[in-house]
DNA sequence: TGATAATAGTTAGAATGCTATCTATATCTC
DNA sequence: GAGATATAGATAGCATTCTAACTATTATCA
C-alpha cells in the first residue's frame, strides 16, 4: 500500500500547531533559564497587565482558559504567596485578585522576558508584514467565528 | 493602580493561539457530530496519510507529539480494534502500524470531516492569500528556529 | 571485537486544560 | 417582593500532553 500524499498536513492550522507549540516551547525555556521555571507565568503576567482588583472570570477571559482552569493555578501562586484573592464589596460572589510585592517583582521579570523572546521573533519582519499578518488573523478569526456559528 | 496596555495579548502568537484552540475545538465537535467523539482522530488520520508499516517515531513526529505521549494512545486504539502494532524484522527495537479494516474505514471518515472543515475556513481566502499565508507561516517557523537554535 | 553511544518504545508521574455539577449571590419578571 | 433564571467561583473527575527514567536493541569506533 502506498502512501497517500500528506495534504492535510501542508493545511495552514497543522502548521499553527505546531508553530504555536513551539512558541511555548521557547517561552517556557527562557523563563527556566531565569529560575522562573513552572507554567504558572500567564496568570501572574495577565494580571500584572490588567490591574489590581480584577475578577477571576476576566482574569481567564484574558489569558484564554476557562473558570475552572484558573481556579487550580490561582491556588498554587496563593499558596506561594504571590497574589492573593479578596471578596468584591459590590458583588459578593466575586473575587477580586492582587498581585503581592513578590508577585508583581516576578511578573515585571516574566513581563520583560516574554516581550524579549516576542521581538526577536518578529525582528525579520517589517512593520507592513506585521499589519499583514494581523489582518490574516483577523480574518482567520472571522472565518472561524463564521463556521462555529452556522455549524 | 491604573492598567497598562494589553499590548502582549496583541502579539501575534496569542492570537495564533486562540486561533489553534478553537480550530480543534471546531474539528472536535464536527467528529463528535459524526459519531466519532473522542481526540484519537489524529493517529488515525496521520497513519492513514502515511501509509501502513509506519514507525511509531514517525507517526508521533508527524502528529507534533512526543513519543511517549502516543503510546497510551496507540494502546486505546489497538483496543478497540483500529489498528496494530508488529515488530519490525529490521530493526527489533521497532513497532511497525498497520490500520485494520475498520480502522480504515474511521480513518476515511476523519480525513473527509477534517478536509471539509479546513475548505470552509479558507474558503473566503484567495490562492494569493493561501500562498502569502503559507509563506509567513514559514518565515515565522525560520525565525523561531533559528531562536531556538541560538537559544 | 568489546565497550560505549544512540535509538525505539514503554512506564510512571506531573502539568495543564476541559466539562459537568455544586454553592452562593444577583438579577429579572410577573 | 417571590420565584425563576443567570452569573462567579469552586470541586471533582477526565483528557492530553510532557519529562525522566527504564529496557531492549543497534550502531560506532578504538
Amino acid at each position: 500500500m502506498k502512501s497517500r500524499s500528506l495534504s492535510s498536513a501542508n493545511q495552514p492550522f497543522f502548521l499553527l500547531l505546531q508553530l504555536t507549540k513551539q512558541w511555548r516551547h521557547i517561552v517556557q525555556h527562557s523563563l527556566a533559564r531565569a529560575g522562573l521555571n513552572d507554567a504558572t507565568w500567564r496568570p501572574l503576567l495577565h494580571l500584572l497587565l490588567l490591574g489590581d482588583g480584577v475578577r477571576q472570570k476576566d482574569l481567564a477571559e484574558s489569558i484564554g482558559i476557562k473558570g475552572p482552569s484558573l481556579v487550580r493555578l490561582l491556588d498554587t501562586l496563593i499558596e506561594r504567596g504571590l497574589l492573593t484573592r479578596a471578596e468584591d464589596a459590590v458583588d459578593r460572589r466575586a473575587k477580586q485578585l492582587f498581585l503581592t510585592v513578590a508577585g508583581r517583582q516576578l511578573a515585571e521579570q516574566i513581563h520583560s522576558a516574554v516581550e524579549t523572546i516576542d521581538q526577536r521573533i518578529m525582528e525579520p519582519f517589517s512593520a507592513a508584514d506585521m499589519a499583514t499578518i494581523s489582518n490574516y488573523i483577523r480574518r482567520l478569526e472571522d472565518s472561524l467565528n463564521h463556521l462555529a456559528s452556522t455549524n
